[in-house]
DNA sequence: CCCTATTTGCTACCTAAGTAGCATTAATTA
DNA sequence: TAATTAATGCTACTTAGGTAGCAAATAGGG
């Protein structure tokens, strides 16, 4: 890794904080340092060639990227995940799950490591612990998508768009923000749905007094209604 | 495992076959057997108690078991997978990833091992390596599950229809048959709709000459037709 | 600062899919 | 064999959600 001292040193701290990577010796971590890359990735950077995570192993340092997948009968986007802080890709490509044919895009600056796929084989060869804490971070990321396709073929467009809100909200600040930076577009695709209909129930939840809305910006201004919107369904 | 020496030999030779204990020593697979309880359930035979799966693991040895969830909302099920021959449940018991609810209910007279997943969690310590292994099988049902959400949240339902009947047919016969013994309703739940819209365009589906029904059973006709259904769906 | 591209709000329209209800047929089992 | 249950086929109805198109508002780059 042919990068300062300093730069190293934020890398590795970030990887030892990591659930993946906390049960790994100092010199292991190290030779995986080695054999990493580091890159920035301005927002909007994108991955629309599969190949690439099919050779290349990222791990995830700070930022934001969507997983999501383009259909091009309908023109449509669908965004299975949203990848934070010590979120790698892509498991299948260690796997040899076949291609997997899903894209990327930064949706913030992010900084990335990146490995290659064989290296990071041998890698984990060496240290087959870690096969452990990938096997929980994928059951992790499965029981997600489970959540995620019992809404999609079950729930409403406002029950999702509702949950969407809800657990994506700031729950710190006394002002309740939800998903930042995320324009309609963005937020359809996280519920498998059209900017025109998120927008239509984003029309709705504001004459309830659920929300309001700034551009890119949504503030929940009434959280009891916005869970019964989640539970009850009822009228 | 209290049981006769033939059956003993029975289960040890399905689990030597399986993906995940193929690389196990022999004397590790006896451990295995010996802390496993083999039990046979009936075809219809439901676990609808959570808190069983998340104190008890299980490997199907052979039979058919579908993995569902049930929205009392709407009184809907959406069946998340078909369990085969080899398949085990519950991994997330075993990361203790919260609670999962998820119903299992025997399509088929089945075969199974059951093992208290403390002694299970014990005996992976001790075969660190079938870590890899589940972690393969694992990213392997997540690859199943992203191909669905992709399917329910962006397909309509006589694509999701033909692909299902595409998927599950019988390509070795020339007699081209698909999910014997299932039930609209069981189709419905496959593809997360409901059993009067199935019927609907099976009944479409007969009328363009793509397939022949009978009870419980449906034959295809024209296995072109069903392909452009998948791929086209252009009129 | 202006110009352009993006985001948003809204109208009108249409169709797929969900719902209810019932009659018919086949399977199960008493 | 009769009686009950499960599965299927169909009608008619309602509506959520997808589509098209456009104008206003805003951001961001040159």
């Amino acid at each position: 890794m042919n990068i300062g001292l300093e730069k190293y040193r934020h890398y590795y701290e970030a990887l030892i904080e990591s659930d993946l990577f906390r049960h790994v010796t100092h010199n292991s971590l190290n030779q995986l340092l080695e054999i990493s890359t580091a890159q920035n990735w301005p927002k909007k950077t994108c991955i629309l060639d599969t190949s690439h995570t099919q050779y290349t192993f990222h791990i995830l340092i700070t930022g934001k990227i969507k997983v999501y997948h383009f259909d091009s009968l309908n023109d449509r986007l669908l965004t299975l995940f949203l990848l934070q802080d010590n979120d790698v890709f892509d498991i299948f490509s260690l796997m040899g799950c076949g291609t997997h044919k899903v894209y990327y895009e930064a949706l913030e600056k992010s900084e990335v490591l990146c490995i290659p796929v064989l290296k990071m084989k041998e890698w984990m060869k060496e240290n087959p612990l870690v096969h452990k804490s990938f096997l929980a971070y994928t059951a992790q990321k499965m029981n997600i998508l489970e959540r995620y396709i019992i809404n999609v073929a079950l729930e409403d467009i406002p029950t999702r768009l509702a949950r969407l809100l809800y657990n994506n909200m700031d729950k710190s600040s006394s002002q309740y923000q939800s998903i930042c930076g995320l324009s309609h577009v963005e937020l359809g695709a996280l519920i498998g749905t059209t900017r025109a209909v998120v927008n239509r129930h984003i029309q709705s939840f504001k004459e309830e007094g659920i929300l309001e809305v700034s551009r890119k910006q949504i503030t929940i201004t009434n959280l009891e209604l916005l869970k019964e919107k989640i539970l009850g369904k009822k009228v």
